[in-house]
DNA sequence: ATAATTTTAGTACAAATGTACTAGTTTTTA
DNA sequence: TAAAAACTAGTACATTTGTACTAAAATTAT
């Protein structure tokens, strides 16, 4: 009976609590409200307990990372079997999003843990070349298509790229500071605005199925800033 | 003489020569790497004294921040005596670039100052919200001027202030990860980066007084990321 | 000149943090 | 079952931080 309880207690292993315990803190609280003893604390175990598993908050930082890379990485490979580019471009970066909404720490508190774990600033340089490359194949591929105009201006969509790449990373402090409510709605609003970057290069042909997808999702809540409940 | 001498070493007060070291930490070794100490070291003043100056950091911090606000201000109303309105808007935006990139420390840590500090997040959403009226003010004057296309898709002027915003604020830590370069030379990529936003949504005459303004200014040293030296 | 005010130096204190270490306890392995 | 490995609790220590306080020095005002 007692090792029951107990095993239900343990199905998640202490290492595992402790990387959840951790990221909801992260998350709710921010890095420097968060310590080995603010984890151990909430847990319930002793603070030598965590430090067995993980030297220090660094440490666990650097694993929640690696979770996230894994989550994206595991998102890319799903679309695989793509049907069209455009809509496939728009299905993964909304995916994108939620999945650095559940480890939104990271980009919120990116430069104070870049400056602390520098191989995570080394890993997100590539992880961004790694995308730029993704971008400027799907844009190719959509102009052959005649989803997307041809370049007007020189250099036009490389400045897209790399528009949309920023607002890609930024847009969860962005967030934090102009939204007080937490729920996906405003992660919807933000992945709403982000595509929507792409609209004006969108031929007829590539506004239709842009319209298509749009109108398979949900009505937005937000059009703008909202602070207000 | 050795008042002379004095009186050169305080023709910055020591309330200015705190402010100025401050800023110098903040911008090059971040938020959490400068106390009340390690300024006062810097000076060859007294922890002591400096908190007579400043209760903490976080006054020091509250204080950049009104300076950088005034600075934005006084460009702003520099700009009273516009001649056309595109040329102002690029004019006013690329001048804003380079005032953030003075206390750039505050956008690299925004979120962390304002988890600390209530007042500058407050006053920043104030600061955004009547940013966003300036835009969009700009923008119906460029589209009454025929030097803006109007709108095809639905909202899709809120959305390019919205974009234009987020892109604005979020350069900064964007150019700490990706350049090692900390020159005039970025601020002026990011300027450029930023400005191409509107190019989509210019007329054959937008653009024409965009190229113009173009090629007054200096050669680009990037056209993308580029950490070498 | 002298009193009042402002500025500066120096110190002390409590709280928090990463780190290291020891000594038990539980689980796994042989 | 016994030894080995994995895990946990608890404590101690050196640092760093904001804060508060006193006393001295410098400046300003009267």
């Amino acid at each position: 009976m007692f090792l029951c309880f107990k095993s239900v207690d343990q199905l998640l292993k202490t290492r595992d609590k402790i990387l959840d315990e951790a990221l909801r803190q992260l998350n709710e609280e921010g890095l420097d409200k968060v310590s080995i003893r603010s984890i151990a604390q909430a847990l319930g175990i002793s603070p030598g307990n965590l430090t067995y598993h993980f030297r220090n908050v660094d440490t666990i930082i650097q694993e929640l990372y690696l979770e996230l890379v894994r989550e994206l990485d595991a998102g890319l490979q799903r679309m695989e079997n793509a049907t069209t580019v455009l809509t496939t471009l728009l299905e993964l970066s909304e995916d994108n999003f939620f999945v650095f909404w559940k480890y939104r720490f990271i980009l919120l508190d990116f430069i104070a843990i870049t400056r602390r774990i520098t191989e995570v600033r080394d890993h997100f340089r590539r992880l961004i070349a790694q995308r730029h490359f993704q971008f400027k194949f799907s844009i190719e591929h959509m102009i052959a298509e005649g989803l997307l105009k041809p370049e007007e201006v020189d250099g036009q969509y490389d400045k897209l790229i790399l528009q949309s790449i920023i607002l890609g990373n930024a847009w969860i402090p962005d967030a934090h500071i102009h939204f007080d409510d937490r729920s996906d709605a405003v992660v919807r609003f933000y992945a709403d605005l982000f595509l929507g970057m792409i609209v004006p290069y969108l031929t007829e042909k590539g506004l239709a199925e842009y319209r298509t997808w749009l109108d398979k999702r949900p009505k937005l809540r937000y059009k703008s800033y909202r602070t207000d409940p």
